[in-house]
DNA sequence: AGGCGCTTGTGAAGACGTGCACAAATCGCG
DNA sequence: CGCGATTTGTGCACGTCTTCACAAGCGCCT
């Protein structure tokens, strides 16, 4: 499956450790395990069994070894995982080693929330340009950065070596800062616009709809009140109620 | 995931349109197609085509027209959808026909944002009520909404019948938080603190970290360079170049 | 050294999601 | 009225993801 690393000095120095081509499940869930492992080093564990990484990362165990399995061989068996080991293979894999320059595009009223959002840069991003194409907004300094407008997109980004773009604009003018990004030689693209964006193979886009989040959650309200009214002989069925706090229950994670 | 399934599925009062079970994955999808059917009737259109709305809404036509026949049978062979006909549908299953209330909790960077953002209200929802634990933040007035203490939640929560709760805080305050909000009533949770929430069954949580989005473009950049190093022979690596603006091509999606 | 308990890594099976390809249905037109 | 053009709805095959269950490996204790 995965030629393993020999065992010997786990130093990756020598041949490039040529990226096997992980599941995008894995892929997703790669930063959650991250995120869990911080946290984890941050307490003090040195080593950690995939149950406890599990329960971290609030996925099932079985799967978190499976989709550690895809890097390679990191666990210990009767022991657990190496913290700080799995940081540094994760880190690698997910090419955080370098921290990537990131390019924001539309500084409104969420533009400006990402600006200053600190973790991007505590997560191994740099926010390194923020670009707008009104006039009005283009000198505000956000964070010790300066907006500047949007047609100086493929300079900064040269000067820069922005790899990632994202789009904070209105939906309207997505597209339009999609192509200059490109254009600019951006291959990646987070997209917070509310539509379809084309471009061109090769340039991956990520989006993220806050609406389309609440309008799923929206879909399970209804459907849990349509379950409550109908077996439940009492009419209004609001079973909801105080009393108690949270009886911490597993996650239920809906959709994914 | 749900764990709700009922194997018999004890037959569903008849006519009503109670709803069906949809796939997790058609749920995700519905709400794109609303938009984009938003967008067409927009643009004049009385009726679409499968091809037609799967290509505005950046997915397969087969997979679409599986996603509707999902809701029942609402297309004519022929013609295609009617544009009305499927939004009306689509609101309704997603439960959007009632103008569902959302309490927003962390008047930091992102959920000053998130107060401001035009696209809740204007697809289906309605920011109802803020909340900070700071009570420096406390009483700053916000698109007409008063920030007010999160100790005053549960009175709030039923005031304004909310059902959805928005949890924008820092990580460390998120699990209190959600807490609060399921004793107040909250069914419903989205999260964009970067953890993992425990709460009890019934209630559904989902996540947005927008760090992690980033992450899951980094590897892909990260793939992208180490393929680009390593086969390519002779300079066939950097295609992206400005001079022309980007041939639009297919969308290519990375993951879900 | 040997045995025991714990934990990883993985084969296999099942659930789920996707996409093709085509029959069935509908419209418009001669 | 019949026919052809068009488009939906879906059976089927395929690929991906998840979960179980267990052998293999490792450390510790006696």
């Amino acid at each position: 499956m995965s030629q393993h690393r020999h065992p010997g000095a786990p130093g990756r120095a020598g041949a490039v450790p040529a990226l096997p081509d992980l599941p995008e499940a894995t892929v997703a869930r790669l930063p959650e395990y991250l995120r869990a492992l911080h946290q984890l080093a941050e307490a003090g564990h040195e080593t950690i069994s995939s149950e406890g990484l599990a329960t971290a990362a609030g996925v099932n165990s079985a799967k978190l070894r499976k989709d550690l399995s895809h890097l390679g061989s990191y666990g210990t068996r009767g022991v657990g995982y190496d913290v700080a080991l799995l940081v540094d293979q994760i880190e690698f894999v997910l090419g955080l080693t370098q921290r990537r320059g990131v390019a924001l595009v539309g500084i409104g009223n969420l533009g400006h929330a990402l600006a200053g959002y600190a973790g991007f840069a505590s997560r191994g991003f740099r926010v390194a340009a923020l670009f707008d194409a009104d006039p009005a907004r283009v000198g505000e300094e956000i964070n010790g950065l300066i907006v500047r407008h949007v047609d100086e997109l493929p300079r900064a980004a040269v000067e820069e070596s922005i790899a990632i773009g994202v789009i904070a604009t209105p939906a309207a003018a997505a597209q339009r800062v999609a192509d200059q990004l490109v254009a600019a030689g951006v291959t990646s693209i987070l997209n917070f616009a509310p539509c379809v964006l084309s471009v061109p193979e090769g340039v991956d886009v990520r989006k993220v709809d806050l609406a389309i989040e609440l309008q799923i959650l929206s879909f399970h309200e209804h459907r849990k009140a349509s379950l409550t009214a109908l077996p439940a002989t009492g009419g209004a069925g609001f079973t909801a109620l105080p009393g108690g706090l949270a009886a911490p229950g597993t996650q239920e994670a809906v959709g994914t």
